[in-house]
DNA sequence: CTGAAAGCGCTAACAG
DNA sequence: CTGTTAGCGCTTTCAG
């Protein structure tokens, strides 16, 4: 069996109670006994029981990092970088452990025993019941990436609804004017913010969007590359179309150059996410930076103020987003003011 | 305070011992006794307190999934792929922990108690020293994506090396001699099997690579680009390009186009691991498909028969690679025999 | 079939 | 500054 503190003890010739004391540096032990009980246990190679601490502290060590979905809908680029945001916080003080919200068929075993806190990477409204639960089970918490006005809980997101805007503005002050949109998957709050992105610009400058001119996708290089064969048949054909991401919009570039026609001299593309790839792929796309390290950074070390302070304040952190020009956008016709 | 098996005795009317073996399911219970008391608990909302059982039952149910690096070097597909694969086999029995082994100072805490069961996804012979300690302390272990033989060690990878073999071949049977190799980062082992199996097949046909020919690349889009662009200013300059990964792939045909030159007609380009986007990138990508899902989905299941049997069979699963064949390698001259 | 008692490894009063 | 004692919530002998 592996050593315990009882093993220290019997060596040094203490009581397990201050070995517990001198491993924990408390403030009661002699520093000379400090010494030699630390050298003791280094030389033992001991490693203290994680489930007993837990057991008697009543803290698991553990974070939760939950997606609303490990199997589908979520881009790898974001699940990556949301990852290594947190994990680059976290550093050695706590577990990180993975979870698709729906992989649970039960929030029952979610308690504030099993996780000392949770983040959650919310990109759907379907969330809110485990929001709900763990918020009701009073496990500090903090949710990314979609606005939520539960009491008690930590907000960090960027606005994308004004990244949208920005990028349709970029789009209009560019010329164009007959547009055409590849939403998001349905349910997903970023879907919904950046297509009211789009919109608001759209209604800034009096423009409207014929119904034939959006299509639902799926966040996929697929429902991107399929939406795009879509508009390719309108007899009014856009010259300029906003992705609801890049996966899409990489798939809609697909279809414009299997169709013998160019991006951007035929028609525009603009993507959202600024993937890694954004940059390399020909022409370089256009498209709307969203912080998703950064994002899961602050709410990581959020997360932990709080845990350690136990202070339950409600704050919602709101990062900007980038329009990043690159080349997948062609003026269509300059319209007096530089774009 | 949380409800625990005392408090459902108290309620139940027997001894928390009953509660417990009751819950557990124990062939000793009455079934009536089993059935009123799974009522009772149901009712006040039990959840076991896993430290606890843990304590006791001397388990974690904590599965570590370590990667070799979560900073660098790890492409986002093939890290969402693996804790996928790996997710969708353990189910609600484990804790996924996500790891970077270069994370770590000291593998000091890494014990039987902390873990259940260890699944490395590794790509660098660095990890060894991790390998060696989990093995040493008797942690069940698996070791995907990189060949070990530690006694006692599960091993599930793709034949990369042959995955290689059979694409420069390809690019050999399209008529290819002149041909250029962009390298995987320095230190990860599929960078070597993949140089292997490219060389290999050179020496098969008797074709020597010149060294201007080779350049080392970091598995990320933009050294793709810049090896490529020490190519294309070679008075040489090859007509194929094999990559050793579809991100290197994609830099270099970014660096391709930029120069004015079409991909495949003036330079073919071969990629390796189809990422998700090799389809659909212009023109779509010929590459190396490795089921990576399949993989660590095989090495899961294989850990928790481990972990649950208690027998350190070694064992080594190798799962093929297959050749997708698409636009991006264009045939310089037929030699008779068809590609 | 059920219960009493002990103990997993650790921390935290309470004494001294 | 150190030790004694109790107990976290659970499982497991050992008795009955």
């Amino acid at each position: 069996m592996s050593v315990t503190i009882k093993d220290i003890a019997r060596l040094a010739g203490v009581s397990h109670t201050t070995v517990s004391r001198a491993l924990n540096d408390s403030p009661l032990i002699n520093e000379k006994t400090k010494d030699r009980i630390r050298a003791i246990a280094e030389e033992m190679d001991y490693t203290p029981n994680f489930s007993a601490k837990s057991l008697v502290l009543d803290r698991s060590y553990n974070l939760g990092l939950f997606f609303t979905t490990l199997s589908k809908g979520t881009s790898a680029g974001f699940f990556y970088d949301a990852i290594r945001g947190v994990n680059s916080v976290i550093q050695d003080r706590y577990q990180l452990i993975v979870k698709g919200i729906d992989d649970y068929t039960s929030f029952h075993s979610i308690t504030r025993k099993s996780f000392d806190g949770i983040i959650v990477v919310s990109q759907s409204d379907e969330d809110q019941p485990l929001i709900d639960h763990a918020a009701d089970k009073g496990i500090p918490l903090v949710v990314l990436n979609r606005p939520v006005d539960t009491v008690g809980v930590l907000n960090v997101l960027s606005d994308e609804e004004q990244g949208a805007f920005q990028a349709t503005s970029y789009l209009i002050r560019q010329g164009h004017r007959n547009m055409a949109l590849i939403e998001g998957r349905v349910g997903f709050k970023s879907a919904q913010n950046r297509k009211e992105g789009f919109e608001r610009a759209l209604a800034h400058h009096g423009i409207t969007l014929k119904p034939s001119h959006r299509f639902p996708g799926l966040y996929d290089l697929e429902s991107g590359y399929k939406a795009m064969q879509q508009f390719l048949m309108l007899e009014d054909r856009p010259t300029a179309v906003f992705c609801c991401n890049d996966e899409m919009a990489l798939g809609a570039m697909k279809a414009i150059s299997e169709a013998g026609l160019q991006v951007p001299g035929d028609i525009s593309v603009i993507g959202f996410d600024d993937t890694v790839f954004a940059a390399y792929v020909t022409p370089a796309l256009t498209t709307v930076r969203r912080p998703i390290e950064q994002i899961s950074k602050e709410g990581a070390i959020r997360l932990l103020g709080n845990i350690e302070n136990k202070q339950y304040a409600t704050e919602q952190v709101l990062l900007k987003t980038e329009l990043i020009v690159r080349e997948s956008v062609h003026p269509l016709q300059l319209t007096g003011e530089e774009g």
